[in-house]
DNA sequence: CGCTTGCTTGGAGTGCACTCCAGCGTTCTA
DNA sequence: TAGAACGCTGGAGTGCACTCCAAGCAAGCG
């Protein structure tokens, strides 16, 4: 039935699920669903993707996530709240793959997606101003009407 | 041609494009495209889907803007920075069409989209903390690399 | 042994927000 | 008055990020 337990969660809380039971180093596909509130669906197909490095199998073929690939499922759920194309997850991804002396770009990559979060936070800020004015708004004229009311 | 003009210019600036001609109020649709940075395609199905009021027309059936309409489209360009679904837009558009008695609940979506705001800064916050460690790591390592490079 | 639960795969389907097209009418400029 | 540019419509198509399906294998349990 592919447990998708907790799917997302919509309300608040800890952002990336549960903590983990330290200790432990291999997962089964549903544990780092039930962590990452990412679907076992998601899981597999990042990987398709190539957005995962190389996961460990069991001797029958099961996946077996390590901690290694949590704190990666971690960084990536981050970049994913930037609205970070998950095309460039992907080619962040095969950097890190390719190894040390892409290390350049990597760096430049993660400099520009900086940037971008910045003039989101400024935008987002911007977008609060206006939704101030209209709730102010809004309050006044609930107000008037209440006045309205009792009069 | 449609004259989609400066589609919407991914380059840094003025969010809402250029700044209105005043005086004027009738806008051709690729006057308000230039000037939202919406397409005029955008702009007609904005309409299909019943997230803008009435639209004037010309006697020859074609829509004329007006500053009342420029303002909306102002708005919802805001919203959708928040990252609001349309479907919740147009909910929005609807109360505001149903007249004065639905003052209460416009309230409340601002207000429940005022936090959502909220949060997702402080979860933008928490993503730009990840990206500046991250960030410092590859410095050193570049650093470290080019230390190497010259010994 | 049968049953349930969980996991596997490739490929198809979904929902959102546009984005475009064909075929036609209107408006502006030379 | 020709021709280019702009606008109209309903409906089809696109790209992204999932999301699900069917058929089948493997382990644990009474």
């Amino acid at each position: 039935m592919e447990t998708t337990g907790t799917p997302t969660d919509t309300c608040a809380g800890p952002p990336q699920g549960n903590r983990r039971p330290d200790g432990a180093d291999k997962y089964t596909i549903s544990e780092v669903a039930a962590l990452t509130g990412l679907t076992a669906h998601t899981l597999r197909w990042y990987e398709r993707i190539g957005l995962m490095p190389h996961i460990d199998r069991s001797h029958t073929g099961q996946r077996r996530y390590t901690n290694r690939d949590l704190d990666w499922l971690a960084l990536v759920g981050k970049l994913r709240l930037t609205g970070m194309p998950v095309a460039d997850m992907v080619r962040y991804a095969e950097l890190v793959r390719a190894g040390d002396h892409t290390y350049g770009e990597r760096f430049e990559l993660l400099q520009r997606t900086r940037e971008d979060v910045l003039s989101r936070i400024a935008e987002l800020q911007g977008t609060l101003a206006v939704l101030d004015r209209k709730i102010s708004f809004y309050a006044d004229a609930g107000r008037a009407l209440a006045s309205e009311r009792t009069r």
